[in-house]
DNA sequence: TTTTAAATTTAAGCTAGCTTAAATTTTAAT
DNA sequence: ATTAAAATTTAAGCTAGCTTAAATTTAAAA
């Protein structure tokens, strides 16, 4: 038997626990589609198998062992989308669904052959960082959300959310791609929405969208 | 949730049904390991959704449905295995367990792809046939078991049974691979053992291990 | 500070696959 | 043809994850 949702609730709870290393369960149950009740259901057995430590009412936060264990699975996460995008040619809007899948059926040895054969990426399609066999994670550039960067103001894509296919889709209409530059030529208040140039192009987008898409800052 | 299970009984059944396309509960409960309560149990569900014609004590086989199902569960394994081999880079005695856990969690977009880049291949790593998109199989050449080859006479291996890594691995060492010549100098009956001859080296097998090895007859 | 709203947990119960033990049916052997 | 052995099915019950509805606890607002 295989454990997957084990497996989902660790990857979700180490990608989106606060600066404290604390979720709340309501958020894992959105993430994950699933009642509430479900995710108390679950901190119990992560919690009777040493994953998290669990205070009915108090939320959660992951034990070292279970930090490593997700980790790791955050790790074959990402080396699947790095593999098929660069080895088998998947566009990036494809990658993050096939790689959900993936992730719990591939043993350490294959991950770690594909990272080899890809000579260790630090970063997947979407910018996210890839933990090393060890554990390690990359020097992440500084960033913030395109929504954030001020009127008249450029930068280079560095990251860019990738939990919506269309999203992702959509955007690589326009041209946005990692490294990309982006110029915010006129942020509209009445709507909320930016004017923005891509390759020289124009495109009006919405504020929604440009929280999703991240730009390098030089650090002071 | 998945249905591994189901996807696993199908494939099973496929590959072990006899000449009239039947398949005795036995058998499917040892290759997957499993109590002949669990298979009955599976017959009930696989028949209620198509995939089987079942009758209580008589046996059971594919409908047609289940047939196309199976056959491109089987065609998913070779192509996995073959992708593993060719692209990756994983020796022959290792793909199989691999493929068989990422058969279930590949989409079907994948798996083409991965058969596009490999130049549709006819064959697996061990000699068995991939089932093509539209379901026809390649022509398969004329084979015996090694264990059936007489006496002085040898042979091109054109299939091996896969579902022990070790004997792979073993037949590796002894340099038995897809393709290659053997030669049987000697057959003892006393104990059934065989002496083969693999490039130039010579090698005394057992009996079991020359019934999983399948060497070209040419037709008459 | 009391009340109300939001978040979380408990309770009861579902499905997919699995098990062992007992009952039944088929097949093989006398 | 009868009996014994083998194969199959039924019954009862387990686990992992899931659900909805009700109960409880915590947080926020009046």
């Amino acid at each position: 038997m295989q454990n997957i949702s084990k497996e989902d609730y660790l990857s979700i709870i180490y990608k989106n626990k606060d600066a404290k290393g604390m979720i709340k369960a309501n958020t894992i149950a959105e993430k994950l589609n699933v009642s509430n009740a479900a995710v108390t259901d679950m901190f119990k057995k992560l919690s009777n198998e040493g994953y998290i430590d669990y205070e009915p009412y108090k939320g959660i936060s992951l034990t070292e062992f279970g930090e490593t264990f997700a980790k790791n699975m955050v790790r074959r996460h990402r080396i699947w989308e790095v593999f098929l995008n660069q080895i088998v040619g998947l566009p990036w809007d494809k990658v993050h669904d096939e790689a959900n899948r993936l992730e719990h059926s591939s043993s350490d040895e294959l991950i770690n052959r594909m990272e080899e054969m890809l000579d260790f990426p630090e970063f997947d399609p979407h910018g996210d960082p890839i933990p090393s066999k060890e554990g390690k994670l990359p020097r992440q550039k500084n960033y913030i959300a395109l929504a954030d960067l001020p009127e008249g103001e450029s930068g280079k894509v560095v990251r860019v959310n990738d939990f919506d296919e269309k999203f992702l889709n959509y955007i690589s209409e326009i041209g946005i791609a990692l490294n990309e530059i982006i110029v915010v030529e006129e942020k509209r208040n009445f709507d909320n929405s930016l004017k923005i140039r891509v390759r020289e192009n124009p495109w009006n987008i919405t504020k929604k969208l440009a929280e999703n898409i991240f730009i390098e800052v030089k650090k002071k």
